[in-house]
DNA sequence: GGCACTTGTCAACGCTGTTGACATTTGGCG
DNA sequence: CGCCAAATGTCAACAGCGTTGACAAGTGCC
């Protein structure tokens, strides 16, 4: 038999969340979307949880893969952009992978980059940590908040960020006047210029 | 009739996540903890998620309370930390406040706060509306971060950052060096003074 | 062939969020 | 007061969920 297999199951699954989003994902469209019985999928992964955390270990790979040979600052970027990618395409996943206690390969390899690269430009032991910590922390936060919108579309994007200047100029100017009047430059750009502008600026720093 | 009200329900929904955690929390559980029907909860909230932004809110209560009158910098930067310790006290609901822009009450007077003073310290609306996002997404992404720490005791917390450290002391010096190399010196002092020293870093940006 | 083992199938359990119909209470108004 | 409309509480029910246990079908090995 043995038509199934945990690569293919895990495939499959962010297939599925690839296309209805991960609101939809269950056991059961995964079994339709696999054409066999979702009960199946049990002889594989012990629960849907574990399923999720493979799912999210698939993500992560090939982040540090062919990272350009420039400046350090532009290398540094470039893999904070990537890991933001990553963690916005399955974002509840990215998560739990964070918490889980086992440090995996691709995230040590992430840390070791970063960490090589500040060492190599005259960072200091404590300063290349600070910096380490705190452009992760800026990274994880820009993709745990865009994470409700990495499902959508394009058009559905700009349209929710087009409701929101609406709402916000829509408040009562006596009380929220400088949200009223910046409305139209709140979310400016798409979300990732947002996060890579917000990168050079610490990079800056 | 009227005894149930919005402010009660999120009272009552938030005992219960304290009492019980996030994952027992369902309509059922809070109509049993509320002593009434759990459907009545929905004359009240339009669904679930509603009511579970609802409670994400009251937690941000009073963090724009006596903010010190100070320079736009140190004023912000209080913002900044309070809003941190607001999303560290109650992990589970951070998770649904960061997924929405602000909406509700207290969201809308962080925002409202943040962008009267980078106004008033002379940005552009461009400019300001960047650094609020900057802001905010590094704020919520240590938030994100440490919230698995959070539970912990401060002792608890010590030791685990021990264990990382000895952790990535004991990698292949080959393979991670400079990990190998920088194991004492990654997670320097608390969580809270690698947030702030990040913050600094981003302001000075 | 027969046996052990893995894997797929099926029915079922208890749980979930949510809805529509119905009953009850409340508040305003003559 | 009585009356009506709106708001709120109650109940049964729906469709869906993750998961389990019993059973069937296929696979590899002696």
């Amino acid at each position: 038999m043995a038509r199934l297999t945990r690569d293919l199951i895990v495939s499959a699954a962010i297939d599925v969340i690839d296309r209805h989003g991960y609101e939809q994902f269950s056991v059961r469209k995964l079994g339709e979307a696999l054409d066999a019985d979702p009960t199946a999928i049990y002889r594989h992964f012990r629960s849907r949880d574990e399923l999720l955390r493979a799912m999210g270990d698939r993500c992560l790979a090939g982040v540090v893969d062919d990272l350009p040979v420039a400046s350090w600052r532009d290398c540094v970027r470039e893999l904070c952009v990537r890991i933001r990618a990553a963690n916005l395409a399955q974002p509840a996943l990215a998560t739990l992978v964070r918490g889980a206690p086992p440090r995996h390969d691709n995230e040590l390899q992430i840390t070791e980059t970063i960490l090589a690269r500040l060492r190599d430009a005259g960072f200091g032991a404590e300063a290349a940590a600070f910096a380490y910590h705190a452009l992760i922390e800026l990274t994880i936060g820009s993709a745990a908040i865009d994470s409700t919108m990495a499902s959508e579309t394009m058009d559905g994007r700009t349209r929710i960020y087009d409701e929101w200047r609406a709402h916000y100029a829509e408040l009562d100017a006596t009380i929220f006047p400088h949200s009223v009047e910046l409305a139209a430059s709140l979310y400016p750009g798409t979300a990732d210029e947002r996060f890579e502008h917000a990168l050079d600026r610490l990079l800056d720093g």
